[in-house]
DNA sequence: CGGCCGGTTGAGTACAATCAATTCTGGTGG
DNA sequence: CCACCAGAATTGATTGTACTCAACCGGCCG
């Protein structure tokens, strides 16, 4: 856990999200300032997580929150049934660690290597008093992931298990694009399971729909991580273009 | 559109929500300063809406946020089906108007006769550059909004009707316990089909979830808006008591 | 008194969950 | 370089549950 200060050429944490107030033809981007970024790489600390490892596990008391800087994570909450709900994948410029009266309100775990900031409570807390604009920067952040929660809670109304899997893959295509990516294939960083935990749907039902997709012709896949879209127009129809590509998304709370 | 300014005895905008750092057994508590209140109070309006009237449309442009004095609002979207889903019920104390690339989110309506603080957004935002304590009980807001919509995704990846219906009457009562109120019964300020949309059911699905716990003698109905928790047991065991009574609630994103 | 809105109830259908093989794939070691 | 293994993914058969469509009830308002 190495100290992060900007001496050694780090630029410091990055938040990044969608805008609230410019329009920005949903790009993402970087939040904060050079010098916020240098001012949290004092108090920040770089952890490493392998693969597969549990960051922290809800209910845990609350000492830091983290700032991805690559890799995936998700946020997951086990159900009385025993499976896991994914209430979100984190990416590279997200923050994690919501709480909850000073416990995790979720587990989290990386899901490839991560590499990420660690930004213990008190410091960041007398950080954001000193400083307003970071704050400010902190409050987009957080409407951003609202948005997000809200968005999967309408991905999660549908029934259809193909027309789910459409959004969610609309989802991480617009993630993709909003990170300035190349968009001709959609990178799948998260398995079939995964997917399915996400999406309120079984593996074999991701398996099913990504099957009714290509058979279909509006999808292929090069391989079990990469899909590309080969029908645009009927990948809309079925995503329900209302949530997807042209219109501006969602506000609200 | 009456200005609220505190001369004429007005306490302002009031922003409540569960803290995230200390323990406060789920209750909610005023987050903002009575500094704060007034200093807001300045910029305010006070606006009134019918019941059924919509407050905005999801696309239009933002020019304000709101506060709920009293009243219930929905905020929801149209999926091309036709019909709604509804992303969050608002309560007194809570904001709404989220928005992104300056365009509101969602569509918001009144279901009951409703009160508000309107604050322009330029106002707001130059108030909360220059208030680093009022971003701050912001950013606590959001944190508390996020776990509320994660919680609401999850109550969606539930596939039985009486499940979801018991864990969201156990939504409501937590929300009327952590207001203060009385919780002898659970006050349900929306009809069935709105339970439904927010629920993820068809509003039939919604009144057969009803019957079957009345039937099970789990709870019981004085009128269609006021229920009353017979069988703590057996509701807490329906509901899955994961996300209910004793444990901390939800975090991450 | 009639109509309407919100809600209940019934019959049949559609869809995903479940349980259970079976196949594919990527990684390992010989 | 290839055979093999373990985990991931696909596929099949059956079942459960909510949806759909539709008729019906009851209270409230005019």
């Amino acid at each position: 856990m190495a100290k992060a200060a900007t001496s050694n050429g780090n630029p410091g944490p990055a938040v990044r999200a969608i805008d609230q107030w410019l329009s920005s033809s949903g790009r993402m981007h970087q939040l904060l300032t050079d010098q916020e970024r240098a001012h949290l790489a004092v108090i920040a600390s770089i952890v490493r997580f392998k693969k597969g490892e549990v960051i922290y596990r809800e209910g845990q008391s609350v000492d830091a929150i983290f700032n991805i800087i690559n890799g995936i994570v998700t946020s997951y909450r086990k159900a009385r049934s025993g499976d896991e709900h994914i209430a979100a994948f984190l990416f590279p410029g997200d923050l994690f660690g919501l709480s909850e009266e000073g416990r995790y309100t979720n587990s989290t775990r990386a899901i490839t290597p991560v590499t990420a900031y660690r930004l213990p409570i008190p410091a960041i807390r007398s950080r954001l008093a000193k400083d307003a604009t970071l704050e400010f920067h902190v409050i987009c952040k957080l409407c951003h992931e609202l948005r997000q929660a809200q968005r999967h809670a309408f991905l999660l109304t549908e029934r259809r298990a193909v027309v789910k899997l459409a959004m969610f893959l609309q989802m991480l295509e617009q993630l993709q694009a909003a990170r300035g990516e190349q968009t001709a294939e959609i990178h799948l960083s998260m398995n079939r399971s995964e997917i399915g935990e996400y999406a309120g749907m079984t593996l074999a039902a991701v398996s099913r729909a990504f099957h009714s997709l290509i058979a279909r012709g509006v999808v292929k896949v090069r391989d079990r991580r990469n899909v590309s879209i080969v029908d645009r127009n009927a990948f809309d129809k079925i995503a329900g273009d209302a949530i997807g590509a042209s219109a501006p998304p969602r506000p609200s709370a």
